[in-house]
DNA sequence: GAGAGCATGTAAGAGGTTACATGATTCC
DNA sequence: GGAATCATGTAACCTCTTACATGCTCTC
């Protein structure tokens, strides 16, 4: 399960919380292609205490909440290491715009036309998004860490600029399609 | 729920069994974008017709076990035609392998070029798969049917084409920074 | 006085996977 | 004799999401 892995990652980094886990970590710099509920993270570091991957300890504070704040302890680093070097089988990835594509027949091609280029404006603001972090390019880093970060974001930018692409296609050739079809009824 | 509307788009073109929307429908067609378990498949006929959305009839046969055959109803069809115009959020993709590269600093740059050339593997024979379908190119279907299963084709080809450029992307990278960082340590 | 920030949690449910059970027939 | 095909299901589990609860402090 990647996110026991991804937590003891940002644990690795430094001991914190299950709140700056969320907030500092998990809102920002994996968000996109791994965001993780709040609710989750604190069952997770549960989990991670039960199996000697971590360890708690509460801080007091009088003004605020008390915290919890969790470390990796070397059981858990040994289980990062592992992980890092495993073989995963790629997820699938499922995408109900490709079911209700797939069955537009049953709908109509304009309706079709307007789902794919709503869908496109999602993905295009995603898309600006991505653009917008800054980050060096891969060939001026000088950090490993940012380095790895680039890459992670590289594939974002590569797979949304891919499906962008390929929805100013498919919207072409339905609505040449429908051209097609529309001459042809008329010429009967 | 993309799957139940899976369902009822293939109750659509034909009534049928749970047997058969497994083995000869989503094994085949939409298997690359919606792979759908056998288990899952028989809770949500269940469910499609408790929502009164499908109808079934058992089909009684002396040498082969019973079918159990589920055919769309008025309410099904006007629900996948919804369904069909709704604009969907776009899913998240959660890519374990992009979890390992992010933190692939707790391992070493050797392990996390290793993993990538497997995952690059992997997905190099989903790519040759794809382009084993058989399917008219877009510009020359004749049935929208055909039009619509092609697009669905060609975003799966896009997607990991963009995949593996990254992959080569990527390996050179973490491979020219690791001789860089070990020309320094030399130098020093 | 309202809302944001800090901080941790419970309860319930949706969607998906894995393992297992049953039992006849047909093909090698 | 063993495997594949046909056909439907149960039980248990994992991951993730949504809604809700608590309560103090600081800022507008």
């Amino acid at each position: 399960m990647s996110l026991s892995h991804a937590i003891l990652g940002f644990l690795s980094k430094q001991p914190q919380t299950g709140y700056t886990l969320k907030n500092e970590h998990f809102d920002k710099s994996v968000a996109y292609f791994w965001p993780a509920d709040q609710t989750q993270i604190y069952k997770t570091l549960d989990k991670l205490v039960e199996q000697g991957f971590a360890t708690s300890k509460i801080e007091y504070q009088s003004d605020r909440p008390n915290r919890k704040v969790y470390s990796i302890t070397k059981q858990g680093k040994v289980e990062l290491e592992r992980w890092l070097g495993e073989a995963i089988e790629p997820p699938m990835y499922r995408d109900p715009l490709l079911v209700q594509l797939f069955f537009s027949e049953f709908s109509d091609s304009e309706t079709m036309i307007n789902v794919l280029k709503s869908s496109r404006a999602k993905h295009e603001a995603v898309l600006q998004a991505l653009k917008a972090v800054d980050l060096p390019v891969a060939a001026k880093c000088t950090d490993y860490e940012d380095l790895a970060a680039r890459l992670t974001l590289e594939l974002g930018l590569k797979s949304k600029q891919a499906y962008i692409e390929w929805f100013d296609e498919a919207i072409t050739a339905i609505s040449a399609f429908d051209k097609k079809r529309k001459r042809a009824a008329k010429a009967r």
